[in-house]
DNA sequence: AAAGCGTGCAACCGCTTCCCA
DNA sequence: ATGGGAAGCGGTTGCACGCTT
């Protein structure tokens, strides 16, 4: 009955990946594809278990992950989705091709949700927080504004332009969805190929090169 | 110069879902 | 039909790094 385990857990190497590991792993994948993440790590000659290598493969040894800053647009559409999906990150990153879910989550809990919170928004249903609640955020929002009021800061001229997006936000607004939607099919004809066929590796130039 | 603090991100943990024997 | 392993997923943690004092 049943299968057998995933991996033997004694032994198993944790923590940050190592250059070295990083192109066995990467080096296997190129060459055998992935067929069962549970025979990667021992195939490899990796001291590391399948969840582990999987995770590292999605997260960072992609040749597909864009990486980089994420734009504006792309946070639009982010906001958007999420008030769609709630925090069903890995649905949320089907719409953004080159970003992984864990990107996603990491972007959305470290930037949006204190942008959110900024212009009295929940992050959470997307809703003004209410006036009681937000009365003291809304004094600290004035406060900093005042400190910003003379200097050219970026985070300023980021404030102005969210709360600008978030009215059209409130007002429920149908060419905020327009945009989400191409933005999606820019995003999805930029990497055609891979969509259609992820394993067309010569696409991306000679990795085993860099990593070597 | 260095201690303290905040931020961002990679990786882990544990739960759920899917699928196989 | 059922038990259990694999894969997927979201939440959380820990560490490196940069900035401030």
């Amino acid at each position: 009955m049943g299968r057998q385990p995933c991996c033997e857990k004694v032994g198993l190497k944790r923590g940050p990946w190592t250059m070295e590991e990083d192109d066995k792993l990467m080096n296997f994948i190129l060459n055998n594809g992935i067929q069962c993440w549970r025979l990667v790590p021992k195939l490899a000659g990796l001291m590391r278990c399948g969840k582990s290598c999987r995770l590292r493969w999605i997260n960072y040894l992609r040749p597909d992950l864009k990486r980089g800053a994420f734009t504006e647009a792309e946070e639009d559409m982010m906001i958007e989705l999420h008030s769609q999906l709630g925090n069903r990150w890995s649905k949320i990153a089907a719409h953004f091709r080159g970003r992984t879910d864990n990107e996603i989550k990491n972007h959305w809990n470290t930037k949006i949700k204190k942008k959110m919170k900024l212009m009295g928004l929940d992050p959470m249903t997307h809703k003004p927080i209410d006036q009681q609640n937000s009365a003291g955020e809304s004094e600290e929002i004035n406060q900093k504004l005042e400190l910003h009021e003379s200097s050219d800061s970026p985070d300023l001229k980021g404030y102005t332009q969210m709360q600008q997006k978030t009215e059209n936000m409130k007002m429920g607004s149908s060419i905020m969805s327009q945009n989400v939607e191409t933005l999606e099919n820019l995003c999805f004809d930029s990497l055609q190929n891979w969509i259609d066929n992820p394993f067309l590796w010569d696409s991306f130039g000679n990795l085993e090169e860099i990593f070597s």
